[in-house]
DNA sequence: CTGTTAGCGCTTTCAA
DNA sequence: TTGAAAGCGCTAACAG
């Protein structure tokens, strides 16, 4: 199979090696610039782009990143594939992207498609996944890390943010207004070590501060919305439900509206992401921020300079925060 | 820069060529049971991965395609994407993705970044493209298709839906209703050839059945949410809303839900999109169903068997179809 | 500043 | 059924 018009064509067209061909392609300085031009007229005039398998075979490198991740329908997920994705793009890297269904053999079987693609680093959300996965990775070098998550004692470096510290808060401001018996919503924990983390967070806080009752549900809107009747017609008088996303929370909104029950009057929701519409939602939304965007950038960045420059990848902790809207009354 | 182990290694440790390493790898049926044993045993023991750029170089087809979207964050989008990837992935190829941000000259640069990155075939949103990205691809003679749109006479093969026809039958549908003052709310113009086909759909329906005004406003919640704000305040008695996305009607749902207008029976809603949390909503949403995920699916699907089978790349037209719920009554 | 040349690791005729 | 060898297009010493 012949390909388009080589290194080789452009050489004969100018009458210059492939050497320096080669040199102007990756903006080598020790060209003159004359010879530049006529290289770079001679790449127009053929309509030349270097071949990139052949770049990647001499280099070994494919400028090529994988991120693997649970679900893109969340749109936490959205907004930080979509910050990679900007950031690569800055540096002239490619995102080569997996879906896992938070399925650690399935997680496995992609990184090796993956990493038989040519990727050059790997993205990995959350702490826990197939040992051999890491390993495969470690016996061939190939830089990654962790995100979502902050765990400076894992082996692999993770750029994220505190779950379980930032579900203590949580509580602990509930409970500061007030709320001595609280609901809390959540995905599978099986799928998922951020939402294990935040539970695990919940509870430390729990220090007589207030009785705290889990419920597991999909990690949809319909899931927050059975969940919310379910708490709605409970014995227990919850005076507030927290969700560990604003996707279940948004959920609880509409089965609290269908119900009409007035929030915060009648009971106290909040929420986990600052999603886009937790702004807008009647009454507002109080959650916490994530720092969804940052934190591709960030995790982009540092792969990048890793990989270009051989910077080291620091394990770094990324803040979250309160948001105070309108959605928790005091008690 | 050493890789990890090649060919040679494995032909080394069974003693035997490198062509028949390489047709083990491959699944090549000329080769003794024994021997494909041999070698198997031989790529676990070395723990060999098949280097993808040389074999890329060799056979100039590296198993990725890529997909320019103009966003992500909208989860029609992601629902999409999900689906393409999925299908990929079954076919052992790869997605490379990028983010138009819905500029044509922003696309033209992702594409080029991406050929020079050699995905095999482009997955475009829309119609409307950088005139010479269109002819790159095609003197690259890069397959490639056009999605969420339905163009038989384009010259590049569309796989999607009629966006003029499904905005011509909401109309009708909510003409059929009674609804004479029709207001619809859209994103922007500018940024979507998808927007303007389902605007003339509507135009097109226009046969006397309804005075319709368009309200122009960002993609989002919150811009669904001052549109209608500023529809329920003009002096027009519209006694329906059509909005062309989902996220925007339920932007106008916290809206009216402010202004304690009832939906529908002070005013009608209508959607677009169906998406997850459409049929949750209170009262549930009446929309268009698009079928993003058998979208992506095919397309996927038809651009790898064009791939690797050669079989022609077919326009298709896939079904959209209203669903009834109850946010729209007549009037 | 520019050219020569030896690979990079794999696939693929062509022979045997 | 297996092997030998000629590339694929590019980069990177090394030489000049």
């Amino acid at each position: 199979m012949k390909s388009f018009g080589s290194i080789r064509d452009v050489a004969k067209e100018t009458g210059l090696s492939t050497a320096t061909v080669s040199r102007v392609m990756n903006g080598a300085t020790n060209v003159s610039p004359k010879t530049r031009e006529r290289v770079l007229n001679a790449c127009k005039k053929l309509d030349y782009l270097p071949n990139p398998a052949a770049r990647a075979l001499s280099t070994n490198r494919s400028r090529t990143i994988a991120a693997i991740i649970p679900t893109i329908e969340h749109s936490v997920f959205a907004k930080y594939i979509a910050a990679i994705e900007q950031t690569l793009d800055q540096r002239n890297y490619a995102l080569v992207m997996a879906i896992s269904n938070a399925d650690h053999d399935l997680e496995l079987n992609e990184a090796r498609k993956l990493l038989g693609m040519g990727a050059d680093a790997f993205i990995l959300s959350g702490a826990d996944h197939h040992e051999e996965l890491i390993n495969l990775l470690n016996r061939r070098k190939v830089p990654h890390v962790l995100t979502s998550v902050w765990e400076p004692d894992n082996e692999s470096p993770t750029i994220g943010y505190d779950n379980h510290s930032l579900a203590k808060q949580a509580i602990e401001y509930l409970a500061g207004r007030g709320h001595e018996r609280i609901a809390i919503v959540h995905g599978p924990l099986a799928a998922s070590d951020r939402t294990r983390a935040r539970k695990s967070g919940a509870l430390a806080a729990d220090h007589m501060l207030a009785d705290l009752k889990f419920f597991e549900t999909e990690l949809t809107v319909e899931g927050g919305k059975h969940s919310a009747r379910a708490i709605a017609t409970t014995e227990i008088p919850f005076t507030a439900i927290l969700c560990f996303s604003d996707v279940l929370a948004l959920g609880a909104y509409f089965s609290l509206q269908e119900a009409s029950i007035d929030i915060p009057s009648q009971i106290s929701i909040m929420g986990f992401d600052n999603l886009d519409w937790s702004s807008q939602v009647v009454p507002p939304l109080t959650t916490i921020n994530l720092p969804a965007s940052r934190m591709g950038r960030e995790v982009a960045r540092q792969l990048i300079s890793h990989l270009d420059d051989g910077l080291p990848i620091r394990k770094t902790l990324l803040p979250g925060e309160i948001i105070e809207r309108e959605s928790v009354a005091g008690v």
